[in-house]
DNA sequence: AGAGGAGGTCCCACAAAACT
DNA sequence: AGTTTTGTGGGACCTCCTCT
């Protein structure tokens, strides 16, 4: 992210000849002005901005995307030319599912660029549509919710019980990439105590040998 | 027996939406 | 504009098991 803005960019290197030779050995990118001007090249594109992917404690792998992940961003930016760099990014953070500061998302919200409740934010395609797009992404934020519980009841349903580790190792890939492990966990918690709340499940057992089942 | 861990429950704080 | 409702994450606490 930090490359992105300006005062991370190398103005000129110090070694002009050293990084001529790393240039030319394929060591370096160009003129290590790539990884803006890759971030500027997909906003003018209309397309999802890089992401980087640092999992891994050897390597940097970067993911472009060719294509439009969500209609709404693009038709967004063709409309808003004047966005800074940082607004695109944080924008095309939200289009993703990824976590923003709060202070850029109140500044985008307040602008009616994005809509929803932190973290569940969404762009909004233009403020005309605003009230029906609210109505259909609280919809579509409960649906969330009622499809996760419904996965819960069908795997339980389908094998009689399941525990604790069963139920996280279904629902954990399918959550959004905005909760960290520990958030997810916490998040299934919840979902299992409405459901049981609701009294469609119970559970019996306890410490490691509890497991849930059918009311 | 006691420490530590796993899993569940309850409740609080906070923020945003909905309501009036 | 102020108040109420709702959703969310997180911490404290409880029970019971396992390990030493």
């Amino acid at each position: 992210m930090d490359y992105v803005t300006e005062e991370r960019r190398p103005k000129k290197y110090r070694n002009y000849k050293l990084a001529q030779a790393m240039v030319q050995l394929n060591m370096i990118d160009t003129m290590g002005y790539g990884i803006h001007e890759m971030y500027e090249k997909q906003a003018k594109r209309y397309l999802p901005l890089p992401d980087y992917d640092l999992t891994m404690p050897q390597a940097v792998k970067l993911i472009i995307y060719g294509d439009v992940v969500d209609p709404a961003y693009s038709k967004l930016l063709i409309k808003n030319t004047d966005l800074s760099i940082m607004e695109i990014i944080a924008l095309d953070r939200v289009q993703k599912g990824q976590n923003i500061s709060k202070g850029m998302a109140r500044e985008l919200q307040r602008k009616n660029l994005i809509e929803g409740r932190r973290p569940n934010y969404y762009v909004s395609s233009s403020v005309a549509e605003a009230t029906n797009k609210k109505a259909k992404y609280i919809r579509n934020r409960i649906q969330d919710d009622t499809f996760y519980m419904q996965l819960i009841l069908d795997y339980i349903d389908k094998y009689e019980c399941a525990t604790r580790p069963d139920i996280d190792s279904l629902l954990i890939p399918t959550l959004s990439e905005v909760l960290d492990e520990k958030q997810k966990i916490t998040k299934i918690g919840h979902l299992l105590t409405k459901l049981r709340k609701i009294e469609k499940i119970e559970n019996v057992g306890v410490g490691r040998y509890s497991k849930w089942v059918m009311k």
